[in-house]
Order: C-alpha cells, then structure tokens, then sequence
DNA sequence: GTTGAGCGTT
C-alpha cells in the first residue's frame, strides 16, 4: 500500500493554507494550534486562548442549521450532481442535490447546493460530510448564504403594531 | 486537458 501523492499538493494547501473563515477554521485550528504572535516581543499580558472550555464566549459547538439548504464548496471539477448526491444521499433524503455550473463553459464551478427534507438530516450531513473527501478533494459543508429565490416575502407576524411598518428587509444586495 | 474563491437556476 503506498499512498499515491498525486492529489496531495492542493489538498495539503487547502488543510493548511486555507483561509476560509468558515468550515476550513476548525481544521486550521485543529492542526496549526499555533497562533501568529507576530507582536513585538512576546505579549506581556498572558491572555487565555478564548478556546478554552468556553464560559460565556461562544466558541463551544458550531452553531446550528438555520436552514435545510447546505453550501458544500471544494468539489472538484470533475464532480456533478449525481456524484454530489450520491455522496450525501445516505445522510438524509435529499430533495435537491445540484452543482452550480456555468452556462458559458457548461462545467462546474466548484461548488453545490443540497438541501434535505429537515434540518437534522441537513446538520447531520454536514457533520458527516464537512471536510471529507470527495472525487478526490476535500469539501466543506456549510450552511447556503445567498440566493433565496422565494422563500417568505412578508414573514411578519407582528400583530402588535401594524401601523408603522419599518419593514426594513436587510438584503444582501445592500 | 485542470488546479481553485466562493453561494445556484431552473
């Protein structure tokens, strides 16, 4: 058995270069646990990693799905939809399983979406499935962010004051 | 024929 180091080079950068403020964060933090003290000299105030058993600062659990749709990124660009959800079809049952591709060049760009029936079979397959390998890449899991087509235009129940009605919808769009 | 940051279209 010798392990072919063939799809090693990006896969290392990825795990260890990684800047992803998201996923990729907790394996940064896992493997280089050594901060950059770039300061001047060494700080003088020993101040406690915010890392520890966590009291009052959240740094406990990755927080919770707020929605059934997952982000997965790092896919490779050979991966499709089909192999995208047969990679997360035995987490959940999913009801969309789909690899952004571009019109223009008709491939993939890198990334999917897919969404499940339910939150937890959604949380769980990012779970399972956050940085795991896929087609040879490794992929992260996380939560969709943009792009929610119609979801609930006037979600406000407020019966309290409907006169003033500051619906201010905070977009992404600014 | 591919090498990499990010959030899709019916």
């Amino acid at each position: 058995m010798v392990l072919s180091a063939s799809c090693s080079s990006a896969l290392l950068r990825r795990l260890f270069c990684s800047s992803t403020p998201t996923s990729s964060s907790l394996l940064r933090a896992t493997f280089c646990s050594s901060s950059s003290s770039g300061g001047s000299g060494l700080s003088s105030n020993l101040h406690p990693p915010p890392s520890i058993f966590g009291d009052d600062h959240e740094v406990a659990n990755v927080p919770p799905l707020t929605t059934p749709k997952l982000f997965v990124s790092g896919l490779s660009r050979l991966t499709t939809d089909e192999k995208l959800q047969g990679a997360f079809a035995p987490f959940g049952r999913l009801l969309e399983a789909k690899v952004a591709t571009d019109r223009i060049s008709g491939r993939s760009k890198g990334f999917g979406f897919v969404r499940y029936a339910t939150i937890e079979e959604a949380e769980k397959a990012r779970q399972e499935m956050n940085a795991t390998f896929l087609d040879g890449w490794v992929i992260f899991v996380d939560p969709a962010k943009r792009r929610q087509p119609k979801a609930d235009p006037q979600p406000d129940t407020r019966s309290s004051h409907a006169s003033f009605t500051t619906n201010k919808t905070v977009g992404w769009c600014g």
